[in-house]
DNA sequence: GGATATCTACCTACTAGTTGGTAGATATGA
DNA sequence: TCATATCTACCAACTAGTAGGTAGATATCC
């Protein structure tokens, strides 16, 4: 792995348990093993650095949810999938996905970050917007109601129950938020 | 007002609008017009400051549910009430409530203040479990599974709705998050 | 009543440490 | 030789927190 993507890694773990405001490029010169001045050769101000994690992390979860959408058979299934992701990102409790990370400290981000979050934001809601479409086809997804309003409550649902868990360093918590949720899941045989 | 009811409210209003870690004693001096030194003074460590913040809002907060709760003559009225409690807190778009602000820096809240929010936490979700309880025997919330299980989620929706709302700067998001919520609280002839 | 002592609420001036960031030297490999 | 990647050594600005002092209100004792 290059040094770069060695720094954006750590910087990605740090952003995820501390928050963006409470890790600093001693932290990441400490981690990767290198002075903080070659840091930020790498990433000359922190806004770069900020920006550079958001449009890293955005392009991996935008391939992920391509994947997933691709593998299902049935939108109840890319929904479980996604529900799974979001669980996965808490890891034993003390991590929070990075949009979730952003979202927090959206005082202290550059403009261009704060924009490039939001953007991720609409394309994940978009995204959740089109399985529930998928969902009025299908029938896999019990009780629908308007795509677009389902859209925005899971998003919201997975974002808050990540809070939950992650300050509770317990990752039964988002299970637990979001169980109601998975209920409305049917496991039809297509799934 | 004393002085310390007054850097308790101006530090309430840094913490929900910037975040915990970004905002300094300097910053609270600045709006109160004494002194650093002084407001060391009223609290002698940022520790002591958070720990005053959570206690005092913990305590309105509660005394805000029992009033609701006291005033409504069915389970959806309280919850609707709860609903516009948490829309009113993010203000124009730019106040999260104290729990999200809290719980999104975990990591930079001394021990004694993460302790007060888990009980917080705690309080208002078993509070929400007392209305769906509720909710069972006046029937005023359509389609309603286990108590527990709907606190959960309600509570975690909320959170996270706050947090997108606060993000793209407009509490609308917040309302579109909860719709699906609203639609199930029956508008019946008792509230 | 008047002297003494204590308390409240603030002050100026400082410390030790951290922050993001820079200048300029040096090593490494094509 | 030249670009890439690293280094040492710094800087100004900021951080929480401390030391030591003061004006004025309030209590206590004779």
């Amino acid at each position: 792995m290059t040094m770069k993507a060695n720094l954006l890694t750590h910087a990605e773990a740090l952003a995820r348990s501390r928050g963006i405001d409470a890790f600093s490029y001693a932290d990441l010169a400490a981690a990767t093993g290198i002075r903080k001045a070659s840091v930020h050769y790498h990433f000359a101000t922190k806004a770069d650095l900020t920006l550079a994690l958001i449009e890293d992390y955005a392009a991996r979860v935008a391939d992920r949810l391509n994947q997933i959408e691709a593998q299902s058979a049935a939108a109840s299934g890319a929904l479980r999938d996604f529900l799974q992701l979001y669980h996965d990102a808490l890891g034993t409790g003390d991590s929070l996905c990075l949009c979730v990370a952003f979202s927090a400290a959206t005082d202290s981000l550059p403009e261009a970050s704060v924009t490039r979050v939001e953007a991720f934001r609409n394309d994940v809601t978009a995204w959740l917007n089109a399985q529930f479409d998928r969902a009025r086809q299908d029938g896999s997804v019990r009780a629908l109601s308007d795509p677009a309003q389902e859209a925005a409550a899971l998003f919201a649902l997975v974002e808050g129950a990540q809070l939950v868990a992650r300050a509770a360093r317990n990752p039964d918590r988002f299970t637990d938020a979001v169980a109601h949720f998975s209920d409305r899941l049917l496991m039809g045989a297509i799934q």
